[in-house]
DNA sequence: TTGTATGCGTTATCAG
DNA sequence: CTGATAACGCATACAA
């Protein structure tokens, strides 16, 4: 083993051009162990001790021994930047989030996403970084910062509004994965959850129940989301042969659907049944019409779309439209882990189904 | 300027080691242009393009300008990585969360959190890794993501129950902001919010409007803020002579709390106030005390703590204490920036004030 | 003020 | 199977 006490200087082997003096403490942390130690006390040259770290194929039974013992002894652990330097990857994918607004505050959205992709990063040994993109300069910073070799790829939540960052980062060639239906991007790698059936659906759910004066709140007319599920109440009520007149859109926030569903009720107070394009706001429709006196669903009938946690608490509970936002994230993080293995990107986006839960509202 | 069409070779240098062929353009990105570029194109030597890059101290005004100039025409961006490797400084730092459960997912907490720390450290150009930590396995691999030179320092929030990892990392020498009070770790360097006097607060209003039976659901008592805040409740109560044995203990979700009131209701059915250590929890509350047919404040008060966006949209809106997240995190992020550029660790915890905010449940 | 030389810790290439 | 050695891209004592 030719461990003097020294740890280094002996083996022979003529690379070390390091001064050796005593290690710079700086701060309170000793010097981690490098590559270079770890081969002298195995007596092998750092290329061996490498190869046996990376896969250890190619090594003779003899030295990987004398390698991984030196390695236990020593504790020694790659430095990943080094490591990066060299290989040009990072080992890491940001998760790209829009602007910080009353969403990413207050809706368990993110969190589902965020325990979702880490998760599946995880899996595939890579490591999650979080990147929030701010109004004004914030965009260009965050593309800086992912265009210039800190991150080997992207997962973008879309749930933003159209901008030009999706553009600017699939030009950039980052490899990106998108969680829902990007917007402003000619991109199919990306995995959405059908709205369009989910939010038909809910509607035929209430059509089926015998309702026939169905209103909506619809989200922001510029997400895919708000898009997609107004376009799927639209078909419900259509192919019913019922008006589709009772429209007001929302900004999925609980004061925005509070408030528009009381624009809704004052231009239409025969609805005897509504639809909103999320639990936040569908928690708020239940206040307004408590206050207007309405029993809920005897007089009005209440579908909302998510389930993430609120639906199952408001009185009465929500039925609504299940959101697999957790699985979601994960695929992204496989399909990005994928593309990141060499994989070749997907030529369709994956869409995952969207289930009723019915509770006490419809 | 010597610039010949090669873009680099000439100006004399003797430093071009490099076999100068195309650059392998691997996947679709093209080669990001480097420093020695950017000094060949302005004539100088990469120690000045360097140094104009970095403070621009001790460079001739002619050579800033060639050099800027270079840089401007390349597009040039210093690669993070390899600035790494020679700083041994990353410029991001982690934000460790505890393992993923009901509350990371459901509770707005987190987004608060994710926002405030950002936003600080955004202004101290530092990056934000998010690290979740799983149960099993998973603190050895956040300990050693943490402490192998990706992060500079690290932002701990302490809300999960107690545990070795606080202290792991205390002792690995990484530098460390708790947000709230840390357990299992002789650490000053946190933030947090007065949670006995936001909680002793509370339960003197509620005894100041009259009730004189009050119960509590607290949180766990192997979180710091579970304890402090029953420990304030207890103060006040004790105070005003009031007997304090009404006390469940919640896990700071809705079915937790719905089940510990529950529990208090049938042991206490004579309680007219009860104050619980979350929003969350209260929301429960509110719908057992419907449920049992009690009015609430009218034969019950109800007293929440967070204010995160909760108590607002409750029926009826939640009377609660504020609890400062996002100024917290904010807090943390500066004290680990001031860390980070060399400040001593502070002497004395920061702790923020915790207000009331009345509304309708109490 | 500028340039030279070297180090940061790994991986990868290419002779042996 | 193994070992020199050259990258990787930038920062920085030290010399001039």
């Amino acid at each position: 083993m030719t461990t003097d006490g020294n740890g280094a200087g002996v083996g022979g082997s003529a690379d070390a051009p390091t001064p050796a003096g005593p290690v710079g403490a700086r701060g309170g942390r000793r010097a981690a162990p490098t590559l270079r130690q770890v081969a002298a006390a195995a007596g092998v040259s750092r290329a061996t001790a490498s190869r046996v770290i990376n896969g250890g194929h190619l090594v003779s039974d003899q030295a990987r021994a004398a390698v991984e013992a030196a390695i236990a002894e020593l504790g020694f652990v790659p430095h990943p930047v080094a490591r990066s330097l060299a290989t040009r990857r990072t080992d890491s994918v940001a998760l790209v989030v829009p602007e910080p607004n009353e969403r990413l505050l207050g809706d368990p959205f993110f969190g589902h996403i965020i325990n979702g992709l880490s998760l599946s990063l995880e899996a595939a040994d890579l490591q999650m970084v979080l990147v929030v993109v701010r109004p004004g300069s914030g965009q260009d910073r965050a593309v800086r910062y992912l265009t210039t070799g800190k991150v080997d790829g992207a997962v973008v939540t879309s749930h933003h509004r159209e901008d030009s960052l999706n553009r600017r980062l699939v030009e950039s060639g980052l490899p990106c994965a998108f969680q829902g239906r990007p917007l402003g991007v000619d991109s199919a790698c990306y995995v959405d959850t059908d709205n369009v059936a989910g939010a038909r659906r809910a509607a035929e759910h209430l059509i089926a129940s015998g309702r026939r004066r169905i209103g909506t709140v619809a989200g922001p007319a510029d997400m895919a989301a708000g898009i997609d599920r107004l376009t799927g109440w639209r078909e419900a009520l259509t192919a019913a042969g019922l008006p589709v007149d009772a429209v007001e859109h929302g900004d999925f926030t609980v004061a925005g659907g509070t408030a528009a569903v009381q624009r809704l009720l004052r231009r239409h107070p025969d609805l005897d049944a509504v639809f909103l394009a999320n639990d936040l706001m569908a928690s708020g429709a239940l206040g307004v019409l408590a206050a207007s006196g309405r029993r809920v669903p005897e007089d009005v009938a209440v579908f909302g779309y998510d389930d993430l946690g609120l639906a199952a608490t408001t009185t009465p509970p929500l039925s609504t439209v299940v959101n697999p936002v957790e699985r979601m994230a994960a695929r992204a993080g496989a399909m990005i882990a994928d593309l990141l293995a060499g994989g070749e990107p997907s030529s369709a986006p994956v869409i995952l189904d969207a289930e009723l839960v019915l509770r006490a509202s419809a």
